[in-house]
DNA sequence: CGGTAGAGTTAACGGTGTTCACATCGAGAA
DNA sequence: TTCTCGATGTGAACACCGTTAACTCTACCG
């Protein structure tokens, strides 16, 4: 899904003449969406040209439609590819910091919430699409997403570690996702300084853990 | 700027024969925000087409580049009326609670978030256009705008009657914009349910005031 | 009264997503 | 081996879109 780079032969020679190109791509869906990736990332969810990306891959536009609905499908297999990164990413910190002492329980939640906003901060065309309107948890219940879950995780951590203030857990984890979300999004728009990330780990230090 | 309705006359009549179309619409430029406000809120950003714009206000589609650079500067100015709009509605929750009570101040406070994120509840296309990359603070300092400085004024009110737990001024002003800014986008966008929002008001109090 | 600058017009360009009818290939059935 | 069929590609066309250029009209100023 990440990091696909399985783009077969281009072009394929057969019967000792060679032809110019394969009729048969042979992975054109996973190869549009890693293109579709690096223009996403590259230029924003806006600004990507279905025709192309199918030009950039010797393909006619309308190949795509054999895969995808349309662009937008095509869009939200991109997105889902960055919140796979994302998750993989803080996935890395809480292994970055094992064992089950308090400090390590500390610096995994903080790692959690500085993995999300640097990767906003890195990707910031990628995060706007994967919480876009157009890869928005539709009819989906709410509260279902691989970052969210390890921020609960590591909360009950510490909750159960005794580290939280008195009575903090309850709706904290709505709290902590809600700013560091908060934060990273007016990071990338220019509303709040690149700094804002590690005031929120201070000030969540500060009123929530003991 | 918000809610104008200074359509002039789309036709005239002028000595004594009528003329089908006035020449000179009047007023294109407010003409045209107005038109793009009410597709915006109804469509979103995308899927709104300079020309359907022009062709509703009986134009032809290239008489908004009289107005405006392009299409993205007319969206800009939607989303400055947005923002007025939000701002307003802060202004009058204030308003909505006044006298120098400590109760006062909290229920300015309260109000203050819960009306931030009703609006992005109420009008989400809006909301995604006022805080995306399009209206985005480019150039501009940082920590500039209307809703923002209203929330530091209550902040500090709130801090001055000792009325904030010990310490927890320094930083607050971010996260409290940055959860409820994250909360509202994610409400919005189906990760959270609406009544994240009230969760949100509950925990800041509990965190933060004593 | 004439000129001029602003505010509209029409026509055109290149680009877009999408559809439809068709072509081609690979693989499995007869 | 041959046939057929479904998956996967092609090409042309459609209806839009944003934007530009050259033009026309009109209100107003000197």
């Amino acid at each position: 899904m990440n990091a696909v780079n399985i783009i077969r032969r281009r072009r394929s020679t057969r019967g000792g003449h060679r032809v110019a190109r394969a009729y048969h791509h042979g992975a054109l869906a996973e190869a549009m969406v890693e293109e579709a990736l690096v223009a996403v990332r590259e230029h924003g969810a806006d600004h990507v040209s279905l025709r192309a990306i199918a030009q950039s891959l010797e393909v006619s536009p309308s190949a795509a439609y054999n895969h995808f609905a349309d662009k937008d499908a095509l869009l939200v297999a991109v997105g889902q590819c960055g919140l796979a990164a994302l998750d993989e990413r803080m996935a890395r910190v809480l292994a970055a910091h094992p064992g089950d002492s308090d400090e390590a329980a500390r610096a995994r939640f903080a790692g959690l919430g500085r993995a999300y906003i640097a990767f906003a901060i890195e990707e910031p065309n990628l995060f706007r699409l994967m919480f876009g309107p157009l890869c928005a948890n539709k009819d989906r219940p709410p509260g279902e997403s691989g970052p969210y879950s390890k921020l609960v995780d590591s909360l009950d951590d510490l909750d159960k570690r005794g580290l939280l203030v008195a009575g903090a857990r309850e709706g904290l984890d709505v709290i902590v996702w809600g700013a560091s979300h908060g934060i990273a999004s007016l990071i990338i728009e220019g509303y709040l300084p690149g700094e804002a990330g590690d005031a929120l780990i201070a000030s969540m230090d500060r009123l929530a853990l003991r």
